[in-house]
DNA sequence: CGCGGTTTTGAGAATCCTCAAAACCAGTGG
DNA sequence: CCACTGGTTTTGAGGATTCTCAAAACCGCG
């Protein structure tokens, strides 16, 4: 009911054993009971626009989502308005989990474009580790795997060259796009800027800009229609020299 | 047993009721059965010098290790041998959790001093989950709390000016240090090399002794005996923009 | 057509890097 | 006790990368 910022719950529900997302390969299988679990803990969804903040550094949140469309971003802002982008949630993926568990957010998200979220109740995760082992290990892997991608692209920032990076970072965007189908599972437009590629990789935008002519002129990626268009998935990421994502199936809570 | 590359299993064996770190202030209090447990799962100590490496990248680790002294660094390579340190790890925290929880290591994990090291088999994570719900709770937290710290280091390298970036990650250490009276609860030593703070960095190990000079310049640390002294631990964090550590209580497995 | 957001370009400057050598320092063996 | 060794820190110099500033071009949208 409630609208504020782009933000404005959604009349319409999908079951969680009916979820579009579950299908998809990339997501495990659950046990009926599990899911039956889960939908009792939904509270509902939430809409929210493209460039609404869904969480903001600082508050505390009652509330955990769960991407079920569209993507976002999470970051952080040093005092003087410097951003980094730490990493970016497409469907499946869970959001703020990261504060702590309970306790104030230590980062915002941003919608990068509409997005319907389902919604849970922070509490209740105390009945779900009760009740539900099996899906309280689910949680503990997927903050372990938020944390394996950190490494990754902390080691990006760190350690690999401007170019290197970008081919990086849209390998990786790339792979994870795709593996929830979020361009039908074709491996192709990003929709962002080049300022959040910036704010990501630790660059300037006009540095960016020059680097990302570079993997055009390499005719590794195109930009078309404010976004980043994937020409040669494997070029990306041999400049990069990154192995791709594992394969292993992930749970969706 | 075995010995090999530095780690040697140590006769000795603190019964996690009577563990040294828990009466440290940055520790939650545990239930008389929730230690009880604890201990049963605890399989043995490993007693590991210096330099040693504790898990490498790629290979499969059967444990997870609860730092009972000395300290140590989580780190990634790049194939032609670039090195970025994650994180490290002091007293009371988890190592080896990363690794998806089941499944290949993605870093590698190397000891910064003498370290002795809880070992608990990855496999009873499930009976943890299973049977204790409160400390399955605690395994995400301390996931989570894994993920903040990513967090703030990916913030410093990718948007911290190279003396802003070294002043926070020595305010960094030097406050989680104290946390666990590395020093005797004094803020003071933390012994390592330049070319761990560059390679923690993301700097080259000639600007970073470079900067460090400026910070020995203005008077905020010192550096002895093949390590940093801290001298003015606010005006490190001051420097940085850095707020400090959380002050919550920390769960220890 | 005008507007705001985004991308592109150019130019000069600051930061940070690499290379190379020297200084320093603790430990080892003669 | 001294010379030697390997690791670490320090310094200098030149160069590459990346940054900031500023302006123009582009583009979808109202």
């Amino acid at each position: 009911m409630s609208i504020q910022n782009g933000l404005a719950s959604s009349s319409r529900r999908y079951d969680c054993e009916n979820c579009p997302l579950r299908p998809l390969p990339g997501f495990r299988k659950f046990e009926r009971s599990e899911l039956a679990f889960i939908d009792k803990l939904k509270k509902g969804e939430l809409a929210v626009d493209k460039g609404a903040t869904v969480l903001v550094e600082g508050r505390r949140s009652a509330h955990l989502y769960t991407v079920l469309s569209g993507w976002a971003f999470r970051y952080k802002l040093l005092s003087d308005g410097r951003r980094q982008i730490l990493n970016y949630a497409v469907p499946g993926d869970l959001i703020g989990l990261q504060g702590g568990v309970m306790g104030e957010m230590q980062h915002s998200v941003e919608a990068l474009s509409p997005m319907l979220l389902c919604v849970f109740e922070r509490e209740s995760l105390h009945e779900l580790f009760r009740n539900h082992p099996g899906l309280a290990y689910d949680i503990t892997w997927i903050a372990s795997r938020e944390e394996r991608m950190l490494d990754e692209n902390l080691l990006s920032v760190g350690r690999r060259s401007a170019i290197e990076r970008t081919a990086y970072l849209i390998a990786f965007i790339g792979s994870r796009a795709k593996a929830v189908g979020l361009n039908g599972g074709r491996l192709t437009r990003i929709a962002f800027t080049q300022q959040h590629i910036a704010d990501t990789l630790g660059l300037s935008l006009v540095h960016t800009n020059k680097t990302i002519r570079k993997l055009m002129d390499r005719k590794l990626i195109a930009w078309r229609d404010g976004g980043c268009e994937i020409i040669d998935h494997e070029g990306l990421k041999q400049l990069a020299g990154w192995e791709g994502l594992g394969k292993e199936r992930r749970p969706l809570i």
